[in-house]
DNA sequence: TCCATTTTCGTACCTTTGGTACAGTTTTTC
DNA sequence: GAAAAACTGTACCAAAGGTACGAAAATGGA
């Protein structure tokens, strides 16, 4: 009938959400098994029925944070689209929504797995730090189909594209380390307006 | 006679560069002490001996990781100024010998121990975390100082100096995480070229 | 050369942590 | 009501951070 979550999911989505939110405050590590099954309410066998060592929990930490990901940015797009045809507006939109959805946060960005990793890649197999490149891929991926599509319109020989595209995500994660040291939230959705600002700059016609 | 290191001096040095490798690689938690004595090719009570705790060790390796990195920069400055005195000239010229300087780097950037902390801030004590934010005031307190002086020269009221300082420090630490994560080196530099850019285009007179 | 200071070693001990192994039990689900 | 899923309990291991403290080199200056 109903989207039934069985019991097993459940359990897997709150250590999930303890190990990530420890991950981001302390580093993977430190972030002790015995720490997450206490706070889960289960028993370390219980644990290990769900992920068969800790690299799994790492694995499938970052595999879940990346989906989560591509959805908001899936559905920044849609609804950016939704309000604009020409390409250009359309990523205005969008990086003002997302500035706004930052800006909208509680808290300070508790901070991006990505970088995480990427500081402490050396505790992490292949197949980890192959998803932790990939991810990044993506994300240039898709910035840069958007401004290729701005460009087409808005003709600039002289911009970079996929330059461009690698700043957004370097916006991204410097604004989230900055943010997070100086523990003010304002900053990352500032920085996030300028690159936007940034991006009209280039292909507005002056 | 000479400017002589003492023999404890070179020890403590040897545990440091050991630490920063290994904690800019997999963090701090996971760097072992035991790891770092063998390496340094010592004992635990000697160790001891030099730091009282590992939170010591956090701490001076911090401290000594910024006191470079200032160095650094003063150096770039000094050479910079010595060149133009224009206060927007100088500070292009500071930021594409930056960009030379990491392009020259053997290998993919390192990492940046403020990155790192801020990512493992909940394994530190009050001061090292006040270190951390302090560092990240200096540098930008240090654009900003520059900035502020190129508009002096060249004033542009729409632009906030103190956005665009923090823009700096943002394309530094979002540069080696995307560098890093990618394992391309020639992001880092590519980037910061970006943001020189932007400066000049921000203060030069169409 | 002697003496004090600095630097380092040896040893023993304690707690926490990640991890293994595996048998047993309760809950779901069909 | 049976099979599959979701756990629990117990016992064990090696490595890690840390503590404590006494002894021994090494070094540096008088």
């Amino acid at each position: 009938m109903e989207d039934r979550i069985s019991k097993g999911e459940l359990t897997r989505t709150r250590i999930l959400d303890l190990a990530e939110e420890a991950v981001l405050q302390k580093g993977f590590a430190a972030t002790s098994l015995d720490e997450l099954i206490s706070a889960a309410g289960i028993t370390k066998s219980g644990f290990f029925y769900h992920f068969k060592d800790k690299s799994e929990l790492a694995k499938h930490m970052f595999v879940r944070y990346m989906e989560r990901e591509d959805e908001i940015f899936a559905d920044l797009e849609a609804r950016a689209d939704a309000l604009s045809d020409d390409p250009l507006h359309s990523t205005l939109i969008l990086l003002k929504m997302l500035a706004d959805m930052l800006a909208d946060l509680p808290e300070t960005h508790p901070g991006c797995l990505v970088a995480s990793y990427c500081y402490q890649h050396q505790l992490f197999n292949d197949e980890i730090r192959r998803l932790n490149e990939d991810s990044v891929l993506t994300w240039r991926a898709f910035f840069l189909r958007r401004l290729e599509r701005i460009a087409e319109v808005y003709p600039n020989p002289e911009v970079n594209l996929r330059a461009m595209a690698d700043l957004a995500l370097t916006f991204i994660e410097g604004g989230i380390i900055l943010s997070k040291t100086l523990r003010q939230k304002e900053l990352l959705p500032e920085l996030l307006l300028m690159y936007r600002d940034y991006v009209r700059r280039v292909f507005s016609p002056v």
